[in-house]
DNA sequence: CAGCCTTGTCAGGTCACCTGACCAGGCGAA
DNA sequence: TTCGCCTGGTCAGGTGACCTGACAAGGCTG
């Protein structure tokens, strides 16, 4: 009782408080994307539309990217080419290796995606201000380089987030 | 190329960031836990050590609190008892239902472990400086009650949060 | 062309959840 | 008081998203 507003004690732990809230967003995110008709991407599947652009990658190089196994990442594949978002065509520098590719309606699906993160974004940030959630994702992104250098590929490499 | 600071294009998706950011927090803490000696206890059976207080609670109520079902917080129980964090004891009130009690040894823990949340929260305070923190964690509450309403009874019942 | 490294796949395991079925015990109405 | 229904907890079995280990097909270097 009478816990000074940023005492240590009385506080809800900070994981706890960032779990809620990055569920929320991205279940907001899952809505629209569900309401614009591509309810068969699952969560799991960002790990392939997050990291594949104009140049296909080999299985192996998603799988560095994504941080997972080989086979976990093959697993994810199989699951999309299923869906048809992407394809494996065999790499021609390379017989063994397969290049995945998205297929045009892969492409337009990380379209739409990306498009959403966008959208959900920008409605919370009116919601809760633009200043302070401009302030917010500021920190946030300088937080994630400074404790995960190469998990947001995206921040280094930045062309991979020009889409 | 030319995008002004906050345009909608060439940004990381928010979700991504908060995960990562989130996880490295979770991550720190969690190295905390095992040198401090609690190596076994997995981020799974913070959904109990989160709810229990003074006077325990049935199993029944845990799963509420913790939105999970009866069976998961059951499993997640039977795996405390044997660690030797928590026991069941038949409830007086009621012979079908038992309370789950914190042993003397789950108490420190308990304890042990709000305390390192403190800590490590304090230290990327001082990191990333305590008036922006500061901020970052006012907001992220402000957006955890107005989103998920009830998914964190910590900030509904402070009490829970005396810890 | 022999031996070694790389690419992707197959097989099987684990962990953290889930649903369904069930029994023991409480409880209100007949 | 006892019958039928509701509730607390457990047992059995399933699923999704990962993992490790083993291996064949193909490339690469001496």
């Amino acid at each position: 009782m009478s816990d000074a507003p940023h005492s240590s004690r009385g506080r809800v732990p900070l994981p706890g408080l960032m779990e809620v809230v990055q569920e929320a967003l991205f279940a907001e995110f899952r809505q629209e994307l569900v309401a614009t008709g591509y309810g068969d991407i699952r969560p799991t599947h960002g790990c392939v539309f997050r990291f594949i652009r104009e140049e296909p990658l080999r299985l192996t190089e998603l799988a560095t990217l994504a941080g997972m196994t080989k086979q976990s990442i093959g697993e994810v594949i199989d699951n999309l080419v299923d869906l048809g978002y992407v394809k494996r065509v065999p790499d021609p520098q390379d017989r063994r290796a397969k290049l995945i590719c998205l297929t045009a309606r892969g492409e337009k699906a990380q379209k739409v995606g990306f498009g959403l993160f966008g959208k959900v974004e920008q409605r919370w940030a009116e919601r809760y201000g633009p200043e302070r959630f401009a302030q917010l994702r500021d920190l946030l992104e300088e937080i994630a380089i400074a404790e995960s250098p190469g998990a947001v590929p995206e921040l280094v490499r930045p062309e991979l987030a020009s889409a």
